[in-house]
DNA sequence: AATGAATGAGCATTCATTCAT
DNA sequence: CATGAATGAATGCTCATTCAT
């Protein structure tokens, strides 16, 4: 039996790492959620253990959602953070290389993302799933503003190029993740030129748009 | 017992009315692919009736998703038929309006792309799934090549433009379709001004993309 | 469409026809019964049309098996018939030689007896079970007779080695019909010497029931 | 809720109990094996519950049969046990009345194995199948040897001679096992005389077979 | 008589969650 | 707190049989 968890910070590090736990078995094979008992299983808990700490399944995954756009938006504030000497032009390029290659590193973001909206938030209670998206779009409305501000946009425009970068990744990546067994047909196609390299791809659309509205 | 189709054209129907069943159910709860059973009820067919149709509950949709997806492609091919003497401003114009209406009044299209190739494609022959991609592709390429010709574009990069369109309408819609209970929350949040509809700022977000590479 | 079968010979003939086509398939995967839908298929008939013929699926194969009970008997009948100036012996070990053979050739009979039991009859209306069964014994006592007959047993004695001798026959195939993944585990063990030519076993211990009771 | 079955003696008691509940439904009515849900119902546990205990249901009964079979062979060593003052053919006499009245008295064990083979194999797992097969074959191999010291047959003979008891068994049962409503018909034809106490012909075919080769 | 479209009961298995220990 | 045994709802698909044509 694993050691009792008394105090707060034991309960939040078994928390974390059932987190982490279900971020692995996930990026295992991104095409279901895991179940919960191999959750357990890969943490090392007994299953009922896990619903000590997470009302449903779906929250775990909620949690890990939540986490990594928490990273995400971290990216922003850091890229953009004020009293930063470097051009806007810098800025954006370098913030832009920072945000494709760490996508392309962590393709489970994206997988995540997608399952997002249409399966995850089935089983969780409004309140949960409500404190989670508020707290999301706080600190989507404060990285929004920190673009602005670095950039000297209007108000309002660095939260629209996040959210449209972030459609455009989610959609592109979702257009190109062929899985293995489709490559050799897509390869005789119409979009054999272009399509197959998604890193590449992104960050081409992603430089075009930000280059046409903020510099 | 329901009238039994004998000819083709019967049969057709049948095979309509199943896939339009489908469509009916999955567009009112797009959490997941309707149960088999659910679907024949719909479409007022006994469970076995759906299985002379279709091999599997996942090649309706499979289906379905292709039938949509030939239809977008027609559009395409119709908005920048040859022989047609708008200028090409127009010719775009009058695509993008086409596009986002009938995406905006038919949102199941997004639904059913989004569960796509991750979900449905599991139970799905080998053969049936590769006709469909192999389909999908060429017209895809002519819809591209339309492009090119009217409005004189290097080749390929009406393919580009269409997939990178398909990406971003798939990803916006996806960041943006939040269930009725959290339209609220949002409504109080950074994104308020812009992102609650979808259409309009799907068809800036287009207007913008196709009017920087095109004209 | 086939030809309509308007007389009683023509029906007769579609009656047999079904039946070899459900004997066929039945020989080519003895494992369980062949479904309606083949065995129409089979008989180049549409599924409806067996069922103008036979109220049940288990029905036909309640016949085919009386079909081939009753050539089992007519082969008793042969080799025992009166008016034959070999010597008992003789007799016997003609009747076992073919008796044996015939069973090797034809292992399916020893199939669909062992189903017989089992399984074929859960959906055979009354009526027409009893029929087959009272032909089946009538034959079969007359069988025994005739064994009786030339031999001069004792009366019953024969139905009572024909008895032993069909359920020696059906018990040792039983035992050691063996499927083939486990041929290599058997020869390893106790039974390696003797227990794998059915043919030859059932031959020897046949061969000295009957002499020793009869001769 | 069932009381939770904890150390892994209460586990085997709910194994047994699961078996049993299996082995009394077969027995009930041994036209095929009786479906999931059922078993789980007669032994008072909830379907899920069974599926902790068997992989399959396929695995229940050949769990049963195995049971059974291994039965079947301490009877046989136990009879056979050597240091035994008795006569050959006193021990023969006391194991074959044992045997037969064993039979009667579970007839189960001869409708599991008629299926047996043929049926329950079908969705096993390899290694279990395997397992249960080695186990038999030895028991089966130890039980022929303690036949051929007690009796002081060639090695081999106790082998053969327990394989072709098994046989006539199973054959006899199944020749002679009519369902009830069949006994008048039956009654009234010429296997009359001998045909309907199954186990007084077992025990005199047994009888006579084990006499004139051990003897 | 022949057809084959329609029917719908039947079933093994999974797995999120609960709760006795 | 931790455990893991128990639960039972949920579901795709088959196939014998019927019946409209």
């Amino acid at each position: 039996m694993v050691r009792h968890a008394i105090d707060a910070s034991d309960k939040a590090a078994r928390r974390q790492a059932i987190l982490a736990a279900a971020g692995r078995l996930f990026l295992r094979a991104p095409d279901s959620l895991p179940s919960a008992a191999m959750i357990a299983a890969e943490a090392g808990l007994a299953k009922g253990t896990v619903y000590l700490y997470f009302r449903t399944k779906e929250e775990i995954f909620m949690a890990l959602l939540h986490e990594q756009r928490a990273q995400q938006l971290d990216q922003v504030q850091r890229a953009f953070a004020p009293g930063d000497a470097r051009s806007p032009r810098e800025k954006v390029d370098a913030f832009l290389d920072d945000y494709v290659s760490h996508i392309a590193r962590h393709p489970e973001v994206l997988k995540l993302d997608a399952l997002g909206y249409s399966i995850i938030e089935r089983n969780v209670e409004a309140d949960f799933l409500l404190a989670s998206k508020e707290a999301f779009l706080t600190a989507f409305g404060a990285a929004g503003a920190a673009v602005d501000a670095a950039l000297s946009l209007p108000p309002g425009q660095g939260v629209r190029m996040l959210l449209h970068s972030h459609a455009l990744t989610g959609g592109l990546w979702q257009a190109l993740d062929y899985p293995e067994h489709c490559r050799e047909l897509i390869a005789r196609s119409a979009l054999a030129t272009s399509a197959l390299d998604f890193a590449a791809e992104l960050r081409a659309a992603l430089g075009q748009y930000w280059r046409s509205l903020s510099l």
